[in-house]
DNA sequence: CTGAAAGCGCTAACAC
DNA sequence: GTGTTAGCGCTTTCAG
C-alpha cells in the first residue's frame, strides 16, 4: 500500500513536541486542546503534508466514517443523481461512500451488502428488488447493520420515496384527461423492481376508478430497453393503445426511439410517456411527458436518515413529493376513441 | 460501528479447533491449508455468518483492497459507465470501490483524493481538470500514490482515453462531408476540461487541413447545459454557422432542446453534433450525431492497468478507439453556402 | 489540558 | 500444515 512510507501521527507528535495522543485529539476532539496547541499541530501537520490513515483510527475507534450505497446502476440517471445526493450529505458529515452496483441481480446485491460490510461501512442505502422478500435486508436486519431504502418503499424497512402508485395514478389521469381510455403500462420485469409493480398497481386502481378500461401491461426483458418484435405486435393490435406509459424515462426514450423505427410519429400516432422526470426528459423533442421524483433529495434524505439511525435514533420514512410533467409526447385527443 | 458485536476470526478459530492464523489463511490463502481443514473451517464461518473485518486486515497487510474514483459528476452517462466498466474490474480482482465527485470543482477534487488517501486506497483513477497543471496530480506524485487518468490525455501521466484531437477532427471531416463549412464549436470553460480544450484543437487543424473556414468557438458557462441568449446571438449573426458541434452528448441535448425553444428546426435549419457516443444519443428522434468513446472500457482498462502498477509494473497509457456516428441532427447541404 | 499505556482485528514472521 | 507472537496506526482510557 502506498503509505508503508507514509508519515504517522508519531511523526507529527515528534516534530511538535507533543504525544501522539494530543495529535489525534487535534484531530478529533479539537475543542479539548489548547488553541496555541492546536494551532501548533496543525501547522506542523501541514507543512509535513500529513494525512492520517483511517484504517487505524477505524479500527481503533469503531467509526469507519464510511457509508455503502447499493444501486442497480449507475447508467439510470435517476440512481447516478440519487448517488450525488448522498454524497453530498455524506460529505457534509465527515462520511466517504463506496459503491456497488449490481445490474439488478439480487444474487450481486447481496454480495454487495456483504462486501460493503467487510469493510465496515456504518450503514447502508440501497435499492433492493423486493423489500419484502429480500435475502439482503434479512442479512442486514440479522447482523444489525443500519440501512435505508431509496426508491423502495415498504411497511418493514426505512425508506425514501415517492408515493409511487398514486403518482403513476396521476400520470394515467393526466392521460385520460388528454382523451386517452386505452393505454399501456409498459416496464422491465416486475419481480426485479418493486416499483414497477407499486406503479402498475396505483395505476390499474386509478383506471378503475376513473372508469377506464384495464390498461394492458406489456414487460419488456430489460428495464431500460426494448425489444422491438414485442412493440410491434402492441402496434398491430386490433384495438391498439393510443398511450404507452412506461416505467421510467429511459424505457420511454427506447420506446420513441422504436416507434419512430416503426414509422410510428410520436405523438401524433401514438403517445408516449415516462416516469422519473430525469433532467434529459426535459431536454428531448418533443419533451417527454413524465412524473418527476426528487432523487437528489431522495439521496440526501436517505443519508440522513441513515446518519440519524447511526445515532440509535429511529430513521423515519417519508414519501417526498412527485410532480407531473406535462410533454410533447402526449397528444390530445380531440375525440376520446 | 454495528461490528463491535460482530463475530471475530479468533471466534472462528475456537469453534473450528484452530488457531487464528489458520482461519486468517482459510481466507488469504487457502492453498496453504490442509484441504480438510479448510473445509472445516470454512463451513464454519459460513455457518456462523462470519465476516471478516477488512480495517484490521487492512491494517496489518498493508493491503486496504480498496481502489479510489474521482470523477467530475455521474450526471454525465460518460463518467458513469467509465465507473462501471472500473467497477467490474475492481470486483474482478477483489477490489472495492470509493466514489467522489467534484462538479468540475478543482478545489473539491483535490479534497476528494485526500479524503481517497486517508482512507489508503490502494490506488486512485480520476479524470481531472488540466493534468499539466494539476495540483492534485503534483500532491499524487509526491506521495507515491499510483493513479490512472480517465479522459485526460498527458504526456506525463498515465492515462487511458481515446484521441480526442482525431475523434473532433473526424467530426469536422464528417460534417464538411456533408456540406458544411461554417461551424461553431460550443463548450463548458476551457479551463476546467482539457477535453474540450483538445478537441477545440484538433478540430481546428482539421478545418485547416480541409480548407474550412476557422471555426467559431462558443464558451458556455456549465459543461452541460446551455445560457439561451447566447445561442440565440449565435442564430442571428450575419454570417451564422450550419452546425453545431458541442463537447458532449449532454451539451447537444441541451442546445437541441434550445433552438426548438427558439423555433429552429434541427437538421433542417441547424445541424447539431456531440461527442461521447452516449446510449440516448442512440435513442433521440431524430438520433444525435456524435463521436463514440468506449466509455465502459476506459474505465475497465484504466482499472486493469491501475492494479499493474499496484503490482510495481509501469501502467500503459492507451488511446482506445473512437468511432464516429452519423445520425439524424446532422442535415447534408446540397449546395455548400 | 496533556501524557502513558493498552488494544481495536487481523496477518506476517517465525517456530515447530 | 499449523500455532505463537508481535504489531500495523490509531484512539481511548486513566492519570496527573
Amino acid at each position: 500500500m502506498p503509505g508503508s512510507d507514509r508519515l504517522l501521527i508519531t511523526d507529527i507528535a515528534r516534530q511538535a513536541g507533543v504525544s501522539p495522543a494530543t495529535v489525534s485529539r487535534a484531530f478529533n476532539r479539537p475543542e479539548l486542546l489548547n488553541a496555541a496547541t492546536l494551532a501548533h499541530i496543525r501547522e506542523t501537520a501541514k507543512r509535513l503534508g500529513f494525512r492520517r490513515n483511517r484504517l487505524g483510527s477505524s479500527l481503533r475507534s469503531g467509526q469507519s466514517r464510511t457509508l455503502g450505497l447499493v444501486m442497480p446502476t449507475m447508467a439510470n440517471p435517476v440512481f447516478a443523481a440519487c448517488f450525488e445526493g448522498a454524497e453530498r450529505c455524506a460529505h457534509e458529515a465527515g462520511y466517504s461512500v463506496m459503491l456497488t452496483t449490481n445490474g439488478y441481480d439480487a444474487r450481486r446485491e447481496l454480495e454487495a451488502a456483504r462486501e460493503l460490510i467487510e469493510h465496515r461501512v456504518e450503514g447502508l442505502i440501497l435499492t433492493v428488488g423486493d423489500p419484502d422478500d429480500s435475502a439482503t435486508l434479512r442479512e442486514l436486519d440479522a447482523g444489525g447493520v443500519p440501512y435505508l431504502l431509496v426508491y423502495n418503499e415498504s411497511d418493514h424497512h426505512p425508506f425514501i420515496s415517492v408515493d409511487n402508485a398514486a403518482a403513476a395514478g396521476d400520470m394515467i389521469e393526466h392521460l385520460a384527461e388528454q382523451g386517452h381510455r386505452r393505454i399501456a403500462f409498459i416496464s422491465g420485469p416486475l419481480d426485479a423492481s418493486d416499483r414497477a409493480r407499486t406503479r402498475l398497481d396505483g395505476l390499474r386502481q386509478r383506471a378503475r376508478r376513473l372508469g377506464l378500461p384495464a390498461p394492458e401491461h406489456v414487460t419488456m426483458a430489460g428495464h431500460t430497453a426494448i425489444e422491438s418484435d414485442r412493440l410491434k405486435r402492441l402496434m398491430s393490435e386490433r384495438q391498439r393503445p393510443t398511450a404507452l406509459f412506461c416505467s421510467n424515462d429511459l424505457l420511454a426514450t427506447a420506446v420513441i426511439s422504436a416507434l419512430a423505427a416503426l414509422d410510428c410519429r410520436v405523438p401524433q400516432e401514438m403517445s408516449v410517456a415516462g416516469f422519473d422526470g430525469t433532467d434529459f426528459a426535459a431536454l428531448m423533442v418533443p419533451s417527454l411527458a413524465t412524473v418527476h421524483q426528487p432523487s437528489g433529495d431522495i439521496g440526501y434524505l436517505a443519508c440522513q436518515q441513515l446518519l440519524y439511525a447511526l445515532q440509535r435514533q429511529t430513521p423515519r420514512s417519508q414519501r417526498l413529493p412527485h410532480r407531473l410533467v406535462p410533454g410533447g409526447t402526449v397528444a390530445h385527443l380531440a375525440t376520446p376513441q
